[in-house]
DNA sequence: TTATATTTGGACTGATCGGTCTTGAAAGGG
DNA sequence: CCCTTTCAAGACCGATCAGTCCAAATATAA
């Protein structure tokens, strides 16, 4: 059951919640829709499941990237080094679950908007502290509060996710977040 | 005619592409199914004259802000401002249709995927353009290379019009405008 | 083996999709 | 005043949507 939603999860992700038929799902998690309909109650708590587990990947990888027992300014090259990863070429152009969601529904349906600002809010929380780390260490540029530089990192890397639609060469993504990095560490 | 495909691009900008039906732009456009089909052929037709529209429109506003007359920190402050605008609160919420349709469509439609590719082009041209204009004149900081800088201004933006899907505060989105551009232009 | 749960595939529902086509009213020209 | 042309309203089309339901098959238990 837990792989199903891993499945369902993939579709979402390929194809976002509208473009998403049944039938595709069921396809994907290979259940029968009476199956799925009593296992998920259906395609949109189906779609709420996918979405927490996207974002409780997406949060437990931040944590192993900025494992406090770790060099904080290294934890960050390592997150903007997997944003790089996956949005260059072919892994950009597949998109971020989480990005489409934000734009396709996040406006209209509450539970997902919850859902969207929650996990930019932890995102937010969790690259704060790795910068307050990287300015105790005496590795912070001068004049930059790790709250605000958080956000600046955070939309870039949300940035990142949408024009790697258009499938940037690596090297072009990589050049991109080192000019940025080399503005707020030393 | 140019007003319907106006009013269709407001349509299909608070909903996007699949969660628009028909008889919504029928609504908007104030035409009958018949005359709609004669003018435009079609819901993608319609939604790729929207689209360009909302393309022409951005880049004309960029040529404004960009204007050589100007001081170019001006310029990039102007534009900057305006994202602030549109990702603070409501105007946040109601997102981006160019953003929202990276997302939703540019990785499966050609014709999409090539407009959507092309306005990122266009628009980092511009930015570079600005930045080696503040680079003559001395003010772009140290070390910064223009085109570089343009993309992760760039990514920035785009990045605040994803997380301005969450409707924060103005005084948020302006704090972190003013802690990148403090890095990069002195 | 038989009786009882459980789960299966898929038929079926009403609604809605994008797109076509017919019908009738309005408009314009002679 | 009549005839032609134009265009709007909406009936209609097959396909597909999300969701319900049931009969047959399978598994479990006694």
């Amino acid at each position: 059951m837990d792989a199903a939603v891993e499945r369902a999860m993939d579709v979402f992700w390929s194809r976002g919640y509208h473009a998403t038929a049944l039938p595709d799902l069921l396809r994907a998690t290979r259940l029968s829709r009476g199956s799925l309909y009593a296992a998920f109650g259906g395609k949109h708590s189906l779609f709420l499941r996918a979405l927490d587990r996207y974002i409780a990947g997406a949060l437990a990888r931040m944590d192993v990237e900025f494992d406090p027992r770790n060099d904080p300014v290294d934890g960050l090259r390592a997150y903007l080094a997997g944003y790089v990863d996956r949005t260059s070429g072919s892994n950009g152009r597949r998109g971020c679950l989480l990005v489409a969601t934000a734009m396709e529904l996040a406006g209209g349906d509450a539970e997902v908007g919850r859902r969207v600002a929650g996990f930019f809010k932890a995102m937010e929380a969790k690259v704060t502290n790795a910068l307050s780390r990287t300015k105790a260490a005496g590795r912070l540029a001068d004049g930059v509060e790790p709250a605000t530089a958080a956000r600046v990192l955070v939309c870039f890397v949300e940035g990142l996710r949408v024009v790697g639609k258009t499938a940037p060469t690596r090297t072009t993504s990589q050049a991109a977040v080192d000019a940025l990095i080399g503005r707020f560490v030393r």
